[in-house]
DNA sequence: TCGTTAGTGAAAATAATTTTCAATAAGTCA
DNA sequence: TGACTTATTGAAAATTATTTTCACTAACGA
């Protein structure tokens, strides 16, 4: 399940930040879109509306809600250093490498691979990053 | 099966590109060490025996390699832009958080999963990204 | 060995990110 | 409410990473 706006407000809160008119237009901008974006296109959206803020703000908020897994930095596809919202529990991302726009899909679990991997290799397994990229329905058409 | 200096040389020629001096010793740093590298960790190895390589050249031949697929671009542990020797066939990567290590994988199919993925969510599955993050079994006691 | 062409290094240009710092605004407490 | 404390902000400068340009050099086939 996506993260609401109101949601990671509230957990900005929870964990001692402040809820400022900036945080909350960088907030809106990811949540109220399913493509992920640049810290640069960000400040794009965020300027029209506010066009006083500065790029570090978004630089900054960004590091804070990825440093509270609010939102989620997406790597496959070439585009490293982008982001799109958080979703709680733990999930995977599927990537449409036309628009842009992110899947969450959960219910896949990599538990058993990792006990695998852990008994061949001898490796304490920490984490992982499981991404796909592919052609989502409606760019499927536009490409055809 | 991981690539050998002597077969990257080979794809290389295979492709049109020299063997200059400076391209193999890009190739020997990379394929003579576990670890990742990043392009500037690169340059200061080969910069020992080569001092009078340029960063320049450590960007150019790493972007060949990687279009060769003849070396692996990690993302996972933070590490983006890092780079580690490629290797025969498809296959993940196992990284080590303490010593940045790098295990190739293979077997594990991921084609099921995209299967029933393409068929939830109507996507058309193109690539996909896999890496797990650990310690390995030396860093385990080191850190210990 | 010569000649063609790809490859090189240095420097400049560009892009991306972080730091610094004075000014401002949020939330708290009297 | 109003003053206070402290986090947050924006601008500019600094830093870091990457790419482009260009004159020079070296690889490799004829």
């Amino acid at each position: 399940m996506r993260l609401t706006e109101r949601k990671i407000a509230a957990a900005l809160r929870q964990h001692g930040y402040k809820l400022t008119p900036q945080r909350r237009a960088v907030i809106r901008t990811i949540a109220s879109t399913q493509d992920h974006l640049t810290p640069a296109a960000i400040y794009e959206k965020v300027h029209q509306d506010h066009p006083s803020i500065g790029l570090v703000t978004i630089y900054r908020t960004l590091d804070i809600l990825a440093k509270l897994e609010l939102i989620c930095e997406l790597h496959a596809g070439g585009s490293c250093h982008s982001y799109t919202i958080g979703a709680s529990g733990h999930h995977h991302h599927l990537i449409c490498s036309n628009c842009g726009g992110v899947i969450d899909f959960t219910g896949y679990d990599l538990a058993e691979l990792e006990q695998k991997l852990s008994r061949e290799t001898g490796f304490e397994i920490e984490d992982h990053l499981l991404e796909f990229v592919g052609l989502c329905q409606n760019c499927q058409k536009e490409v055809a």
